[in-house]
DNA sequence: CGTTGTCTTGACTGTTATCAATTGACGTGG
DNA sequence: CCACGTCAATTGATAACAGTCAAGACAACG
Protein backbone atom coordinates (compact mmCIF):
# COMPACT_ATOMS: atom_id res chain seq x y z
CA UNK A 1 0.00 0.00 0.00
CA UNK A 2 1.44 3.65 -0.88
CA UNK A 3 0.72 6.41 1.27
CA UNK A 4 -0.69 9.73 -0.34
CA UNK A 5 1.89 11.12 0.36
CA UNK A 6 4.62 8.83 -0.84
CA UNK A 7 2.06 8.90 -4.07
CA UNK A 8 2.30 12.91 -4.57
CA UNK A 9 5.76 12.69 -3.85
CA UNK A 10 6.63 10.22 -6.75
CA UNK A 11 4.70 11.98 -8.94
CA UNK A 12 6.53 14.96 -8.56
CA UNK A 13 9.69 13.64 -8.75
CA UNK A 14 8.79 11.54 -12.09
CA UNK A 15 7.92 14.70 -13.73
CA UNK A 16 10.88 16.79 -12.46
CA UNK A 17 12.71 14.00 -14.07
CA UNK A 18 11.04 14.43 -17.33
CA UNK A 19 12.61 18.08 -16.67
CA UNK A 20 16.09 17.62 -15.74
CA UNK A 21 18.11 14.73 -13.83
CA UNK A 22 17.81 14.75 -10.28
CA UNK A 23 20.93 14.59 -7.56
CA UNK A 24 19.90 12.49 -4.25
CA UNK A 25 19.95 15.37 -2.45
CA UNK A 26 17.23 17.39 -4.49
CA UNK A 27 15.01 14.10 -3.92
CA UNK A 28 15.77 14.24 -0.49
CA UNK A 29 14.73 17.83 -0.31
CA UNK A 30 11.88 16.84 -1.98
CA UNK A 31 10.30 13.87 0.35
CA UNK A 32 10.45 16.42 3.01
CA UNK A 33 7.49 18.45 1.57
CA UNK A 34 5.25 18.85 3.69
CA UNK A 35 1.68 17.25 0.89
CA UNK A 36 -1.57 17.84 2.05
CA UNK A 37 -3.84 15.47 0.28
CA UNK A 38 -7.62 16.12 -0.72
CA UNK A 39 -9.88 14.40 -2.93
CA UNK A 40 -12.10 16.02 -5.28
CA UNK A 41 -15.27 15.11 -7.48
CA UNK A 42 -15.40 16.01 -11.15
CA UNK A 43 -16.07 20.10 -11.33
CA UNK A 44 -14.84 21.69 -8.26
CA UNK A 45 -13.11 24.97 -8.00
CA UNK A 46 -9.98 24.17 -6.41
CA UNK A 47 -8.62 27.75 -6.41
CA UNK A 48 -10.61 30.76 -7.82
CA UNK A 49 -10.01 33.95 -9.71
CA UNK A 50 -9.34 36.55 -7.43
CA UNK A 51 -8.11 34.68 -4.40
CA UNK A 52 -4.98 35.46 -2.61
CA UNK A 53 -3.21 31.88 -2.20
CA UNK A 54 -0.69 30.91 -0.11
CA UNK A 55 -0.07 27.31 -1.56
CA UNK A 56 -0.35 25.75 -4.82
CA UNK A 57 -1.58 22.40 -5.63
CA UNK A 58 -0.16 19.62 -7.13
CA UNK A 59 -2.14 17.05 -9.20
CA UNK A 60 -1.78 13.66 -7.72
CA UNK A 61 -4.31 11.85 -9.99
CA UNK A 62 -6.99 13.05 -12.08
CA UNK A 63 -7.20 15.46 -14.41
CA UNK A 64 -7.74 19.64 -13.61
CA UNK A 65 -7.46 22.55 -15.97
CA UNK A 66 -7.08 26.12 -15.54
CA UNK A 67 -10.15 28.64 -16.81
CA UNK A 68 -11.96 31.72 -17.18
CA UNK A 69 -15.56 32.28 -17.63
CA UNK A 70 -17.34 34.80 -19.75
CA UNK A 71 -21.16 36.05 -19.44
CA UNK A 72 -23.28 33.82 -21.12
CA UNK A 73 -21.92 30.68 -19.74
CA UNK A 74 -18.52 30.90 -22.41
CA UNK A 75 -15.96 29.43 -20.85
CA UNK A 76 -12.05 28.88 -22.09
CA UNK A 77 -10.14 26.39 -20.34
CA UNK A 78 -6.69 27.45 -21.15
CA UNK A 79 -4.71 24.22 -20.29
CA UNK A 80 -4.99 20.72 -18.84
CA UNK A 81 -2.86 19.57 -15.96
CA UNK A 82 -2.31 15.54 -15.87
CA UNK A 83 -0.68 14.22 -12.59
CA UNK A 84 2.95 15.96 -11.50
CA UNK A 85 1.45 19.25 -13.09
CA UNK A 86 1.36 22.42 -10.67
CA UNK A 87 -1.15 24.18 -12.46
CA UNK A 88 -1.06 27.04 -10.02
CA UNK A 89 2.89 27.44 -9.42
CA UNK A 90 3.01 31.19 -10.89
CA UNK A 91 0.86 31.72 -7.91
CA UNK A 92 4.04 31.39 -6.27
CA UNK A 93 5.37 34.66 -8.12
CA UNK A 94 1.90 36.33 -8.47
CA UNK A 95 -0.52 35.36 -5.70
CA UNK A 96 -3.32 36.93 -6.52
CA UNK A 97 -5.19 34.69 -9.27
CA UNK A 98 -6.28 35.85 -12.49
CA UNK A 99 -8.38 32.71 -13.52
CA UNK A 100 -9.44 29.70 -11.79
CA UNK A 101 -8.16 25.95 -11.64
CA UNK A 102 -10.88 23.24 -11.08
CA UNK A 103 -10.69 19.50 -11.21
CA UNK A 104 -12.32 18.02 -14.51
CA UNK A 105 -12.35 14.18 -13.16
CA UNK A 106 -12.09 13.04 -9.56
CA UNK A 107 -8.92 14.03 -8.89
CA UNK A 108 -6.50 13.94 -5.62
CA UNK A 109 -4.27 17.20 -5.61
CA UNK A 110 -1.59 17.77 -2.92
CA UNK A 111 -1.61 21.70 -1.48
CA UNK A 112 1.78 22.50 -0.41
CA UNK A 113 2.51 25.29 1.31
CA UNK A 114 4.67 28.65 -0.52
CA UNK A 115 6.98 29.17 2.19
CA UNK A 116 7.95 25.55 1.55
CA UNK A 117 8.45 25.57 -1.82
CA UNK A 118 10.08 29.01 -1.22
CA UNK A 119 12.97 27.35 1.29
CA UNK A 120 12.91 24.81 -1.27
CA UNK A 121 13.44 26.20 -4.48
CA UNK A 122 16.35 28.96 -2.24
CA UNK A 123 18.35 26.22 -1.40
CA UNK A 124 18.26 24.39 -4.38
CA UNK A 125 18.84 26.11 -7.70
CA UNK A 126 18.56 23.16 -9.72
CA UNK A 127 15.03 22.09 -8.53
CA UNK A 128 14.18 26.52 -8.71
CA UNK A 129 15.07 25.91 -12.45
CA UNK A 130 13.30 22.93 -13.04
CA UNK A 131 10.27 24.78 -11.83
CA UNK A 132 10.91 27.80 -14.10
CA UNK A 133 11.20 25.45 -17.11
CA UNK A 134 8.09 23.70 -16.39
CA UNK A 135 6.38 27.40 -16.49
CA UNK A 136 8.05 27.97 -19.79
CA UNK A 137 6.63 24.95 -21.43
CA UNK A 138 3.35 25.78 -20.26
CA UNK A 139 4.05 29.27 -21.53
CA UNK A 140 4.90 27.43 -25.04
CA UNK A 141 2.12 25.73 -24.46
CA UNK A 142 -0.69 28.82 -24.23
CA UNK A 143 1.08 30.18 -27.71
CA UNK A 144 0.75 26.45 -29.44
CA UNK A 145 -3.36 26.86 -28.58
CA UNK A 146 -3.60 30.19 -29.50
CA UNK A 147 -2.15 29.44 -32.96
CA UNK A 148 -4.76 26.20 -32.86
CA UNK A 149 -7.61 28.79 -31.61
CA UNK A 150 -6.83 31.40 -34.14
CA UNK A 151 -5.82 30.03 -37.17
CA UNK A 152 -6.58 26.33 -37.49
CA UNK A 153 -9.76 24.43 -38.23
CA UNK A 154 -11.56 22.57 -35.43
CA UNK A 155 -10.55 19.31 -37.52
CA UNK A 156 -7.10 20.41 -37.06
CA UNK A 157 -6.98 22.22 -33.93
CA UNK A 158 -7.98 19.21 -32.33
CA UNK A 159 -5.46 16.52 -33.78
CA UNK A 160 -3.30 18.87 -32.58
CA UNK A 161 -4.09 18.66 -29.36
CA UNK A 162 -4.18 14.45 -29.58
CA UNK A 163 -0.72 14.85 -30.44
CA UNK A 164 0.28 17.03 -27.62
CA UNK A 165 -1.37 15.30 -25.04
CA UNK A 166 0.07 11.86 -26.26
CA UNK A 167 3.35 13.48 -25.89
CA UNK A 168 2.56 14.82 -22.46
CA UNK A 169 1.34 12.03 -20.81
CA UNK A 170 3.71 9.52 -22.22
CA UNK A 171 6.67 11.72 -20.47
CA UNK A 172 5.06 11.35 -17.01
CA UNK A 173 4.55 7.32 -17.85
CA UNK A 174 0.57 7.77 -18.48
CA UNK A 175 0.51 6.93 -22.20
CA UNK A 176 2.41 4.13 -24.26
CA UNK A 177 1.58 2.10 -26.89
CA UNK A 178 -0.59 4.73 -28.86
CA UNK A 179 -3.45 5.21 -26.68
CA UNK A 180 -3.65 6.79 -23.54
CA UNK A 181 -6.61 7.60 -21.10
CA UNK A 182 -8.92 11.08 -21.84
CA UNK A 183 -10.71 11.32 -18.97
CA UNK A 184 -12.61 14.22 -19.57
CA UNK A 185 -16.33 14.87 -21.41
CA UNK A 186 -16.93 16.68 -24.68
CA UNK A 187 -18.24 20.21 -23.45
CA UNK A 188 -14.65 20.15 -21.52
CA UNK A 189 -12.86 19.62 -25.01
CA UNK A 190 -14.92 21.94 -26.49
CA UNK A 191 -13.89 24.50 -23.72
CA UNK A 192 -10.45 24.02 -24.85
CA UNK A 193 -10.70 24.24 -28.30
CA UNK A 194 -13.30 27.20 -28.59
CA UNK A 195 -16.03 24.84 -30.01
CA UNK A 196 -19.27 23.69 -29.13
CA UNK A 197 -20.15 20.46 -27.34
CA UNK A 198 -22.17 19.63 -30.84
CA UNK A 199 -19.59 20.38 -33.04
CA UNK A 200 -16.73 18.79 -30.49
CA UNK A 201 -19.10 15.58 -30.82
CA UNK A 202 -18.70 15.77 -35.26
CA UNK A 203 -15.20 16.34 -35.55
CA UNK A 204 -14.17 13.55 -32.85
CA UNK A 205 -16.54 11.70 -36.00
CA UNK A 206 -14.61 12.73 -38.86
CA UNK A 207 -11.15 11.54 -36.84
CA UNK A 208 -12.74 8.29 -36.34
CA UNK A 209 -14.15 7.68 -40.07
CA UNK A 210 -10.76 8.77 -41.05
CA UNK A 211 -9.16 6.40 -38.96
CA UNK A 212 -7.13 9.05 -37.41
CA UNK A 213 -8.26 8.05 -33.92
CA UNK A 214 -10.49 5.63 -32.42
CA UNK A 215 -12.39 5.64 -29.04
CA UNK A 216 -13.29 2.89 -26.32
CA UNK A 217 -14.61 3.49 -23.10
CA UNK A 218 -12.32 6.95 -22.32
CA UNK A 219 -9.52 5.70 -24.27
CA UNK A 220 -8.10 7.03 -26.98
CA UNK A 221 -6.05 4.84 -29.61
CA UNK A 222 -3.91 6.73 -31.82
CA UNK A 223 -4.42 4.88 -35.15
CA UNK A 224 -2.39 7.00 -37.45
CA UNK A 225 0.23 8.92 -35.67
CA UNK A 226 2.09 10.15 -38.79
CA UNK A 227 -1.49 11.61 -40.49
CA UNK A 228 -2.52 13.23 -37.44
CA UNK A 229 0.59 15.31 -37.18
CA UNK A 230 0.85 16.18 -40.84
CA UNK A 231 -2.62 17.75 -40.87
CA UNK A 232 -2.44 19.49 -37.81
CA UNK A 233 1.64 20.66 -38.29
CA UNK A 234 2.34 19.19 -35.10
CA UNK A 235 6.15 20.27 -34.20
CA UNK A 236 6.74 18.64 -30.45
CA UNK A 237 9.90 21.02 -29.95
CA UNK A 238 7.94 23.10 -28.31
CA UNK A 239 7.24 20.32 -25.16
CA UNK A 240 10.60 20.92 -24.35
CA UNK A 241 11.04 16.60 -23.96
CA UNK A 242 13.77 14.83 -24.57
CA UNK A 243 13.77 13.51 -28.50
CA UNK A 244 12.16 9.65 -27.85
CA UNK A 245 10.67 7.54 -31.20
CA UNK A 246 7.23 8.55 -30.93
CA UNK A 247 5.78 5.04 -31.85
CA UNK B 1 20.87 64.73 -28.28
CA UNK B 2 20.73 61.16 -26.96
CA UNK B 3 22.71 58.41 -27.57
CA UNK B 4 20.62 55.11 -29.00
CA UNK B 5 22.21 53.33 -25.41
CA UNK B 6 20.74 55.93 -23.23
CA UNK B 7 17.44 55.67 -24.92
CA UNK B 8 17.55 51.83 -24.37
CA UNK B 9 18.83 52.13 -21.02
CA UNK B 10 16.02 54.81 -20.45
CA UNK B 11 12.92 52.66 -21.56
CA UNK B 12 14.01 49.27 -19.70
CA UNK B 13 14.19 51.34 -16.77
CA UNK B 14 11.03 53.14 -17.22
CA UNK B 15 9.57 49.51 -18.24
CA UNK B 16 11.05 48.12 -15.24
CA UNK B 17 10.11 50.51 -12.50
CA UNK B 18 6.17 50.08 -13.84
CA UNK B 19 7.03 46.69 -12.15
CA UNK B 20 8.91 47.38 -9.04
CA UNK B 21 10.64 50.49 -7.76
CA UNK B 22 14.26 50.35 -8.30
CA UNK B 23 17.18 50.69 -6.34
CA UNK B 24 20.64 53.64 -7.26
CA UNK B 25 22.31 50.15 -7.22
CA UNK B 26 19.92 48.44 -9.77
CA UNK B 27 20.06 51.04 -11.80
CA UNK B 28 23.70 51.48 -11.99
CA UNK B 29 24.06 47.74 -12.97
CA UNK B 30 21.63 48.20 -15.89
CA UNK B 31 23.41 51.45 -17.09
CA UNK B 32 26.52 48.81 -16.92
CA UNK B 33 24.43 46.76 -19.46
CA UNK B 34 26.26 46.65 -23.35
CA UNK B 35 23.64 47.68 -25.78
CA UNK B 36 24.23 46.84 -29.65
CA UNK B 37 21.44 48.87 -31.11
CA UNK B 38 20.31 47.93 -34.47
CA UNK B 39 17.72 49.61 -36.99
CA UNK B 40 15.10 47.88 -38.58
CA UNK B 41 12.15 48.35 -41.08
CA UNK B 42 8.68 46.57 -41.19
CA UNK B 43 8.64 43.00 -41.33
CA UNK B 44 11.76 41.91 -40.23
CA UNK B 45 12.33 39.20 -38.49
CA UNK B 46 15.02 39.54 -35.31
CA UNK B 47 14.83 36.08 -34.19
CA UNK B 48 13.55 32.84 -35.84
CA UNK B 49 11.41 30.00 -34.85
CA UNK B 50 14.55 26.97 -34.60
CA UNK B 51 17.25 29.74 -33.66
CA UNK B 52 19.59 29.07 -30.62
CA UNK B 53 20.22 32.38 -29.41
CA UNK B 54 23.38 33.79 -27.15
CA UNK B 55 21.49 37.51 -26.98
CA UNK B 56 17.97 39.04 -25.91
CA UNK B 57 16.42 41.85 -27.76
CA UNK B 58 15.06 44.62 -26.22
CA UNK B 59 12.53 47.09 -27.86
CA UNK B 60 13.59 50.50 -27.77
CA UNK B 61 11.60 52.11 -30.61
CA UNK B 62 8.37 50.73 -32.51
CA UNK B 63 6.26 47.68 -32.07
CA UNK B 64 7.25 44.37 -32.46
CA UNK B 65 5.57 41.08 -31.82
CA UNK B 66 6.10 37.38 -31.84
CA UNK B 67 4.56 34.51 -33.69
CA UNK B 68 4.17 31.79 -35.72
CA UNK B 69 3.02 30.71 -39.19
CA UNK B 70 1.20 27.86 -40.61
CA UNK B 71 0.35 26.37 -44.13
CA UNK B 72 -1.34 28.36 -46.70
CA UNK B 73 -0.28 31.81 -45.72
CA UNK B 74 -1.52 31.76 -42.05
CA UNK B 75 0.08 33.07 -39.25
CA UNK B 76 -0.72 34.10 -35.63
CA UNK B 77 0.98 36.85 -33.49
CA UNK B 78 1.29 35.91 -30.06
CA UNK B 79 1.79 38.99 -28.44
CA UNK B 80 2.68 42.70 -29.26
CA UNK B 81 5.79 44.64 -28.15
CA UNK B 82 6.15 47.93 -27.37
CA UNK B 83 9.19 49.94 -26.04
CA UNK B 84 10.98 48.24 -23.01
CA UNK B 85 9.91 45.12 -23.64
CA UNK B 86 12.20 42.15 -24.03
CA UNK B 87 10.22 39.63 -26.28
CA UNK B 88 12.61 37.08 -26.00
CA UNK B 89 13.41 37.46 -22.71
CA UNK B 90 12.52 33.37 -22.27
CA UNK B 91 15.44 32.30 -24.45
CA UNK B 92 17.46 33.13 -21.46
CA UNK B 93 16.21 29.79 -20.11
CA UNK B 94 15.19 27.95 -23.26
CA UNK B 95 17.45 29.27 -25.73
CA UNK B 96 15.95 27.19 -28.83
CA UNK B 97 13.06 29.51 -30.41
CA UNK B 98 9.33 27.58 -30.94
CA UNK B 99 8.60 31.03 -32.40
CA UNK B 100 9.25 33.99 -34.52
CA UNK B 101 10.44 37.59 -33.06
CA UNK B 102 9.30 40.25 -35.87
CA UNK B 103 9.31 43.99 -36.04
CA UNK B 104 6.23 45.85 -37.21
CA UNK B 105 7.12 49.10 -37.66
CA UNK B 106 10.19 50.62 -38.11
CA UNK B 107 12.01 49.53 -35.50
CA UNK B 108 15.03 50.44 -33.06
CA UNK B 109 15.97 47.00 -30.73
CA UNK B 110 18.74 46.98 -28.48
CA UNK B 111 20.81 43.60 -28.51
CA UNK B 112 22.17 42.18 -25.06
CA UNK B 113 24.14 38.81 -24.32
CA UNK B 114 22.67 36.45 -22.26
CA UNK B 115 25.77 36.19 -20.38
CA UNK B 116 25.27 40.06 -19.23
CA UNK B 117 21.75 39.33 -18.44
CA UNK B 118 23.07 36.04 -16.70
CA UNK B 119 25.37 38.20 -14.39
CA UNK B 120 22.80 41.23 -13.43
CA UNK B 121 20.19 38.69 -12.24
CA UNK B 122 22.65 36.69 -10.08
CA UNK B 123 23.80 39.73 -8.50
CA UNK B 124 20.29 41.68 -8.58
CA UNK B 125 17.64 39.60 -6.89
CA UNK B 126 15.30 42.29 -7.09
CA UNK B 127 15.78 42.75 -11.39
CA UNK B 128 15.90 38.83 -11.55
CA UNK B 129 12.23 39.23 -10.13
CA UNK B 130 10.97 42.24 -11.92
CA UNK B 131 12.13 40.37 -14.82
CA UNK B 132 10.31 36.99 -13.85
CA UNK B 133 7.44 39.01 -12.88
CA UNK B 134 7.41 40.37 -16.63
CA UNK B 135 7.41 37.10 -17.77
CA UNK B 136 4.35 35.74 -15.83
CA UNK B 137 2.23 39.09 -16.77
CA UNK B 138 3.30 38.38 -20.68
CA UNK B 139 1.71 34.69 -19.96
CA UNK B 140 -1.29 36.49 -18.54
CA UNK B 141 -1.55 38.33 -21.57
CA UNK B 142 -1.41 35.03 -23.48
CA UNK B 143 -4.18 33.62 -21.77
CA UNK B 144 -6.35 36.76 -22.01
CA UNK B 145 -5.97 36.56 -25.70
CA UNK B 146 -6.62 32.90 -25.75
CA UNK B 147 -9.95 33.94 -24.19
CA UNK B 148 -10.78 36.37 -27.12
CA UNK B 149 -9.55 33.99 -29.31
CA UNK B 150 -11.47 31.02 -28.33
CA UNK B 151 -14.33 32.68 -26.72
CA UNK B 152 -15.32 36.72 -27.74
CA UNK B 153 -16.96 37.83 -30.55
CA UNK B 154 -14.40 39.65 -33.01
CA UNK B 155 -16.27 42.60 -31.77
CA UNK B 156 -15.63 42.04 -28.32
CA UNK B 157 -11.97 40.68 -28.81
CA UNK B 158 -10.81 43.78 -30.70
CA UNK B 159 -12.27 46.05 -27.91
CA UNK B 160 -10.48 43.82 -25.40
CA UNK B 161 -7.73 44.66 -26.83
CA UNK B 162 -7.89 48.44 -27.22
CA UNK B 163 -8.04 48.41 -23.51
CA UNK B 164 -4.95 46.08 -22.80
CA UNK B 165 -2.80 48.07 -25.16
CA UNK B 166 -4.13 51.75 -23.70
CA UNK B 167 -3.09 50.51 -20.18
CA UNK B 168 0.04 48.80 -21.40
CA UNK B 169 1.30 51.66 -23.45
CA UNK B 170 0.40 54.17 -20.59
CA UNK B 171 2.33 52.26 -17.61
CA UNK B 172 5.79 53.17 -19.71
CA UNK B 173 4.51 56.62 -20.72
CA UNK B 174 3.27 55.59 -24.27
CA UNK B 175 -0.32 56.98 -23.94
CA UNK B 176 -2.86 59.34 -21.86
CA UNK B 177 -5.13 61.28 -22.55
CA UNK B 178 -7.31 58.32 -24.22
CA UNK B 179 -5.51 57.65 -26.99
CA UNK B 180 -2.37 56.07 -28.46
CA UNK B 181 -0.57 55.38 -31.42
CA UNK B 182 -1.44 52.24 -32.95
CA UNK B 183 0.93 52.02 -36.02
CA UNK B 184 0.46 48.48 -36.76
CA UNK B 185 -1.41 47.60 -40.37
CA UNK B 186 -4.98 45.95 -40.19
CA UNK B 187 -3.06 42.55 -41.39
CA UNK B 188 -1.33 42.73 -38.23
CA UNK B 189 -4.03 43.40 -36.05
CA UNK B 190 -6.15 40.21 -37.88
CA UNK B 191 -3.13 38.13 -37.10
CA UNK B 192 -3.80 39.00 -33.48
CA UNK B 193 -6.99 38.75 -33.21
CA UNK B 194 -7.39 35.14 -35.19
CA UNK B 195 -9.36 37.45 -38.27
CA UNK B 196 -9.25 37.87 -41.72
CA UNK B 197 -8.07 41.45 -42.54
CA UNK B 198 -11.06 42.02 -44.02
CA UNK B 199 -13.04 41.42 -40.94
CA UNK B 200 -10.59 43.56 -39.28
CA UNK B 201 -11.49 46.47 -41.30
CA UNK B 202 -15.65 46.12 -40.99
CA UNK B 203 -14.99 45.27 -37.15
CA UNK B 204 -13.19 48.50 -36.60
CA UNK B 205 -15.69 50.25 -39.04
CA UNK B 206 -18.76 48.91 -36.23
CA UNK B 207 -16.51 50.08 -33.19
CA UNK B 208 -16.07 53.68 -34.92
CA UNK B 209 -19.98 53.89 -36.25
CA UNK B 210 -20.81 52.98 -32.18
CA UNK B 211 -18.20 56.44 -31.13
CA UNK B 212 -16.48 53.74 -28.83
CA UNK B 213 -13.37 54.65 -31.04
CA UNK B 214 -11.79 56.98 -33.43
CA UNK B 215 -8.68 56.52 -35.43
CA UNK B 216 -6.91 59.40 -36.93
CA UNK B 217 -3.53 58.95 -38.99
CA UNK B 218 -2.13 55.68 -37.26
CA UNK B 219 -3.49 57.61 -33.97
CA UNK B 220 -6.57 55.34 -31.44
CA UNK B 221 -9.07 57.18 -29.95
CA UNK B 222 -10.51 56.20 -27.12
CA UNK B 223 -13.95 57.40 -27.42
CA UNK B 224 -16.49 55.62 -24.98
CA UNK B 225 -13.88 53.90 -22.45
CA UNK B 226 -17.26 52.21 -20.21
CA UNK B 227 -18.29 51.09 -22.84
CA UNK B 228 -15.58 49.15 -24.19
CA UNK B 229 -14.85 47.55 -20.98
CA UNK B 230 -18.47 46.85 -20.99
CA UNK B 231 -18.90 45.19 -23.90
CA UNK B 232 -15.70 43.53 -23.48
CA UNK B 233 -15.72 42.65 -20.19
CA UNK B 234 -11.98 43.62 -19.73
CA UNK B 235 -10.98 43.35 -16.49
CA UNK B 236 -7.31 45.00 -15.80
CA UNK B 237 -6.12 42.63 -13.29
CA UNK B 238 -4.15 40.17 -15.38
CA UNK B 239 -1.79 43.14 -16.62
CA UNK B 240 -0.43 43.44 -12.98
CA UNK B 241 -0.27 47.33 -13.13
CA UNK B 242 -0.84 49.22 -10.01
CA UNK B 243 -4.41 50.72 -9.57
CA UNK B 244 -4.88 53.92 -11.19
CA UNK B 245 -7.65 56.04 -12.33
CA UNK B 246 -7.92 55.42 -16.42
CA UNK B 247 -9.51 58.51 -17.69
C1' DC C 1 -34.87 0.67 -12.48
C1' DG C 2 -35.32 5.32 -12.75
C1' DT C 3 -32.45 9.47 -12.68
C1' DT C 4 -28.89 12.08 -14.38
C1' DG C 5 -25.40 13.45 -17.24
C1' DT C 6 -23.22 12.73 -21.60
C1' DC C 7 -23.33 11.75 -26.32
C1' DT C 8 -25.55 11.97 -30.76
C1' DT C 9 -28.44 13.66 -34.52
C1' DG C 10 -31.11 16.95 -37.44
C1' DA C 11 -32.50 21.43 -38.97
C1' DC C 12 -31.46 25.95 -39.19
C1' DT C 13 -28.83 30.29 -38.33
C1' DG C 14 -25.10 33.31 -38.20
C1' DT C 15 -20.46 34.85 -38.00
C1' DT C 16 -16.49 35.10 -40.37
C1' DA C 17 -13.66 33.66 -44.47
C1' DT C 18 -12.68 34.04 -49.22
C1' DC C 19 -12.31 36.13 -53.63
C1' DA C 20 -12.04 39.99 -56.46
C1' DA C 21 -12.03 44.64 -57.42
C1' DT C 22 -11.65 49.53 -56.19
C1' DT C 23 -10.28 53.41 -53.62
C1' DG C 24 -7.18 56.04 -50.94
C1' DA C 25 -2.71 57.62 -48.94
C1' DC C 26 1.90 58.53 -49.45
C1' DG C 27 6.52 58.84 -51.29
C1' DT C 28 9.52 59.16 -55.40
C1' DG C 29 11.37 60.82 -59.49
C1' DG C 30 10.81 63.25 -63.75
C1' DC D 1 3.91 70.02 -59.56
C1' DC D 2 2.27 66.00 -61.39
C1' DA D 3 2.44 61.06 -62.87
C1' DC D 4 3.36 56.89 -61.16
C1' DG D 5 4.10 52.98 -58.09
C1' DT D 6 3.24 50.73 -53.90
C1' DC D 7 1.00 49.38 -49.99
C1' DA D 8 -2.98 49.72 -47.04
C1' DA D 9 -7.80 50.28 -46.52
C1' DT D 10 -12.34 49.53 -48.21
C1' DT D 11 -16.37 47.47 -50.56
C1' DG D 12 -19.42 43.88 -52.55
C1' DA D 13 -20.78 39.17 -53.41
C1' DT D 14 -20.65 34.51 -52.13
C1' DA D 15 -19.28 30.41 -49.49
C1' DA D 16 -17.90 27.74 -45.60
C1' DC D 17 -17.38 26.65 -41.03
C1' DA D 18 -19.13 26.45 -36.69
C1' DG D 19 -22.98 27.86 -33.40
C1' DT D 20 -27.64 27.31 -31.63
C1' DC D 21 -31.75 24.99 -30.57
C1' DA D 22 -34.24 20.98 -29.73
C1' DA D 23 -34.97 16.29 -29.33
C1' DG D 24 -33.69 11.63 -28.56
C1' DA D 25 -30.38 7.67 -27.40
C1' DC D 26 -27.24 5.81 -24.39
C1' DA D 27 -24.80 4.69 -20.26
C1' DA D 28 -23.36 5.00 -15.55
C1' DC D 29 -24.82 4.89 -11.01
C1' DG D 30 -27.27 4.96 -6.74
Amino acid sequence: MVSAAEQSLGVLIRKLESIAPLSPEERQALARLPFTVRMLSPGQDIVREGDRTTQCCLVVQGWTGRYRLLTRGRRQIFSFHIPGDIPDLESLHRPVMDHSVASLTKTMVALIPHENLRELTASHPGLASAFWRSTLVDGAIFRAWMLGLGRRSAFEHMAHLFCELYLKLRAVGLAGDGRYPLPITQVDLGDALGLSNVHVNRVLQVLRGQKLISLHSSTLVIEDWAALVRISEFDPAYLGLEKQAVL
